[in-house]
DNA sequence: GATAAAGTTTACGTAAACGTAAAGTAAATT
DNA sequence: AATTTACTTTACGTTTACGTAAACTTTATC
């Protein structure tokens, strides 16, 4: 199934979750190159690999733009001059500090996450206590304000 | 400075590298509530830490929207009922979830931006091989300008 | 008291990433 | 042959998250 040759637009659609609207506005903007048989577009298992990266790359908060652009310099990566190999190996640099920030950003949410849970089952755990309470005899009441 | 107890507009702006317009629409969108005095608006430093996890939220591909919710549901766990507290707890697991997948796509990138910079640096030697043979006989050649 | 600096509201404009409808083609099925 | 099914292009519409400009108040400074 995975290691397939070509792709019909819906099958591609249907294994990532997407419209075949999205997967021509990817082709649209450059990012995926499907082959035409006629009218109809081909996909290959390469554009298939993109299509996996373009969604991760929106999962991580990458523009369509800027996925294209490492598109266009890793395919350059074959071909091109030593200016564009920098420039690819300088985004590298970019990326890698992204991530970085991302990893601490998530560290961060884990913790606060945690707490925001604790938070929530003492709460819990404070309305059941009321609860029995409500059910013995109304003997005392706590204070509000 | 980062204990001060209340902030303007653009003081927060300037601290977290955004513009007023951003911090009022975040305001017109119910995510901050500052004080007034008069027209003036008083940020506390309440709605400083929110602003800092409004901004962190985007970075991990919130919408204003999804934040505001969970601002919403985040007070009320001091006063919510049971429903409210559960619905909270449903929702942080679906965070860590969210959180999962990101790690997960943050350690492919990784994976993957190694491989990229092997890629380049072995095409960027290339380069020089070629680079050396064109110059054939000079034995010392001294780099950079 | 004029002016600058920082704040305000109102409101139209914009870019990104599609949604959605219209109208047509092409192959497969009944 | 007629219809269904999958695909296509064209094009206007929509949401999010602001940008930007206009016109106005308030406070500080010269």
């Amino acid at each position: 199934m995975a290691d397939k040759t070509t792709y019909s637009i819906s099958e591609l659609a249907k294994e990532f979750d997407v419209t075949t609207r999205s997967v021509r506005f990817y082709e649209d903007q450059g990012l995926l190159k499907p082959a035409r048989r006629g009218q109809t577009r081909i996909f290959s298992s390469k554009d298939r690999v993109r299509l996996k990266l373009i969604l991760r790359g929106k999962r991580m908060g990458f523009s369509l733009a800027e996925t294209k652009e490492l598109f266009d310099l890793w395919d350059e990566t074959l071909t091109g001059n030593e200016k564009q190999l920098l420039k690819m190996l300088a985004i590298l640099d970019n990326k890698r500090a992204h991530l970085e920030q991302q990893k601490n950003d998530i560290a961060q949410a884990e913790m606060e996450m945690e707490t925001a849970e604790t938070r929530c089952r003492e709460a819990l755990a404070e309305l059941q206590k009321r609860k029995e309470s409500q059910t013995e005899q109304p003997s005392s009441e706590k204070a509000g304000a």
